[in-house]
DNA sequence: CTAGGGTTAG
């Protein structure tokens, strides 16, 4: 395009195309003419042309008409961009080309911009910088600054954007700036963290345009969408100091923040709050609070919000109950959850899919397999098609209730309602398989994932490991043990926990301690049940004094040994005539609040009565009193 | 896109 073309398109679309001959004669002054220096208005314009003597300065001369003004800096904005184009360094000596009063006259720095951005982003930035380098130049007029801003964000180039608004050389007007705001909160790939630096700039840099509460609150919940509670008060700082208040809207969003962070007293504590003033939250905000609330299991405040929300005229909807009925399953009430689940029926709610797939989840962990079965089919009698989770669930229930074949059944009922099998479904039926000590099986299945486009994961491992452990071949669990590192895969605590019984149960004790100690290395704490599978190992193969030194470790440790550890133990001991470390031991048995087995008893009186060397009959009162 | 919820080992 022509420069000249450029020029006339410039004028058509723009009507106004030179701020000098408008700006200063607006009646009802503009803001942006209001942020032009003085300098810049028409008749600051110098009447004398320029005598500097520099060779090539173009100068202005004030005697001439408008239109021939304009047409000579449409001349000189032409030859800026050809030296800013052609010259690697042109930020310095763009002065000695040009009369500040050309170089910094509003329509020169407009067409410049105009020029630059339609060839070359980067220099217009450039220029841009260069600009806010000089106190006295001039900002762009507010529809320069738009089309620039609009070009930057149709590159998604957002930083570079941020940074013209920065030198505030580029002002758009307030229509331009939202638009620009809501692409960048709309757009995804771009990163939040620009979106609230931008609003945060805009909303301080920028006083002729105050954010408005919309973009403020998209932008808060774009930040939630993504999880970054940060985000989320930063943005709340800036619109604090903004002086904008929020609305229910608002609320909500910080409600989700503290929901995120687990700050469920202040999400509480904000719900009260504004609550109090009438501005009721949208029932997603309360109904994410009641879930963590009733995850909790603290019903109480579960349903003190359900009144609170009914109060405040914000129905709690099938949402609401799903996230109640599934708290109160996981909380060990399946039964009222149920309960719930029939009345909200009963009360004309229709329970979707995902609120039948928690209900028949609840009911399958407690083995209630029937009503969980007769659930499964009214769901489907009502037309609600199971999707995979649901089928998870339901095969899962299958699987705990060793009741194989309707698992399978329903799996191969998933694959033909064309539901693809997934890592989920894949483990839970190795789970099943194990469960039923079907290790040939189970372990052809997980060979038979990659096949499927399925990579076996750090779970699926594990449940092969507990399962060949549990058969008592530790030779198949070590090898997938081996296994899941050279796939690249982590180990995790319940990867060691099986390894460590199966070992300390064959007495291969100090390869369980070799475990223990490979766990330390990778950070993983390994459960206190382990440490009680050692010592008992220890026991086992007669090697008492690993398995009292282990003891006392636990013990100095806080970890609290099992009743049975420390009574085979007691039986050790004895054995071996340790009658010291004995009855230490047995003093820590009752510190801890444990009995002593009844058989362990008779054979410690036993045992004390019969060592000549203890004469011990006070100390074998003192157990008779404790028993 | 017009929200938000559910499944595997321990």
């Amino acid at each position: 395009m022509s420069i000249k073309a450029f020029v006339h398109l410039n004028r058509r679309i723009y009507p106004v195309v030179s701020p000098v001959f408008t700006l200063s004669r607006t009646t009802s002054a503009t803001v942006i003419s209001s942020r032009i220096p003085a300098s810049f208005a028409v008749e600051a314009v110098p009447t004398a042309p320029y005598t500097t003597g520099v060779e090539g300065r173009v100068d202005y001369d004030g005697d001439r008409s408008n239109e021939s003004r304009y047409r000579q800096v449409a001349e000189s904005a032409k030859r800026v961009c050809e030296i800013i184009i052609a010259r690697p360094r042109w930020e310095s000596s763009l002065l000695s080309h040009f009369s500040p009063s050309v170089l910094f006259h509003p329509t020169c720095v407009c067409q410049v911009l105009r020029l630059l951005s339609s060839k070359n982003l980067m220099l217009s930035l450039r220029y841009l910088l260069w600009l806010s380098s000089h106190p006295d130049a001039p900002p762009a007029d507010p529809e320069t600054s738009a089309s620039l801003l609009y070009a930057l964000a149709d590159m998604r180039a957002w930083k570079a954007a941020l940074l013209a608004i920065r030198t505030m050389k580029c002002q758009p007007d307030s229509r331009a700036l939202e638009s620009f705001l809501l692409r960048l909160i709309v757009n995804e790939r771009c990163a939040r963290d620009v979106m609230v630096e931008a609003i945060a700039l805009v909303s301080t840099h920028l006083t002729h345009y105050s954010v408005p509460l919309s973009i403020w609150n998209s932008s808060l919940s774009s930040s939630l969408r993504s999880k970054r509670t940060d985000l989320v008060w930063r943005l709340y700082e800036s619109m604090m100091q903004a002086g904008v208040s929020g609305d229910a809207s608002t609320a909500g969003y910080l409600i989700q923040a503290f929901c995120i962070e687990n700050k469920l007293d202040d999400a509480y504590r904000l719900l009260r709050e504004v609550s109090m003033k009438g501005l009721i939250p949208d029932a997603i905000s309360i109904t994410k609070l009641i879930a963590e609330f009733s995850k909790d299991g603290n019903f109480g405040k579960v349903s003190e919000l359900l009144h609170l929300m009914i109060a405040g005229g914000c129905m709690p909807d099938i949402f609401t109950y799903q996230s109640i009925i599934q708290g109160l399953c996981e909380n060990g009430k399946v039964h009222d959850g149920f309960r719930i689940f029939n009345n909200l029926k009963l009360r004309g709610y229709d329970p979707d899919l995902v609120t039948y797939t928690t209900m028949i989840d609840g009911l399958c962990k407690t083995g209630k397999m029937v009503v969980a079965w007769n659930l499964w089919l009214e769901m489907i009698g009502k037309g609600l098609k199971p999707n995979a989770y649901a089928y998870n669930v339901i095969i899962n229930g299958y699987c705990k209730a060793r009741d194989l074949s309707r698992a399978q059944n329903l799996y191969n009922e998933m694959g033909s309602a064309g539901l693809s099998e997934s890592i989920m479904s894949c483990n839970t039926m190795i789970a099943g398989l194990c469960m039923e000590g079907r290790m040939e099986e189970a372990l052809n299945m997980s060979e038979e994932m990659p096949n499927k486009g399925i990579e076996p994961d750090v779970i699926t491992y594990n449940t092969l490991i507990q399962g060949f452990c549990n058969e008592g071949n530790t030779t198949e669990a070590k090898k997938l043990y081996r296994k899941l590192f050279s796939m690249g895969l982590k180990p995790s605590v319940s990867t060691y926990t099986p390894l460590i019984w199966t070992l300390c149960n064959e007495g291969n004790v100090l390869d369980a301690v070799e475990l223990i100690k490979c766990m330390k290395e990778e950070n993983l704490e390994p459960l206190v049940c382990s440490n009680d599978f050692v010592v008992d190992g220890f026991c086992k193969v007669g090697k008492v004094e690993e398995a009292m030194a282990w003891l006392v470790n636990m013990l100095e440790n806080n970890l609290k040994p099992k009743k049975g550890t420390i009574n085979k133990l007691l039986v050790c001991l004895s054995k071996n005539h340790i009658v010291d470390d004995l009855l230490l031991v047995l003093n820590n048995l009752f510190k801890l609040g444990y009995t002593l087995d009844m058989s362990v008893c008779y054979l410690l009186v036993d045992r004390l009565c019969r060592d000549t060397q203890t004469q011990s009959t006070l100390q074998v009162e003192e157990i008779l009193l404790n028993k």
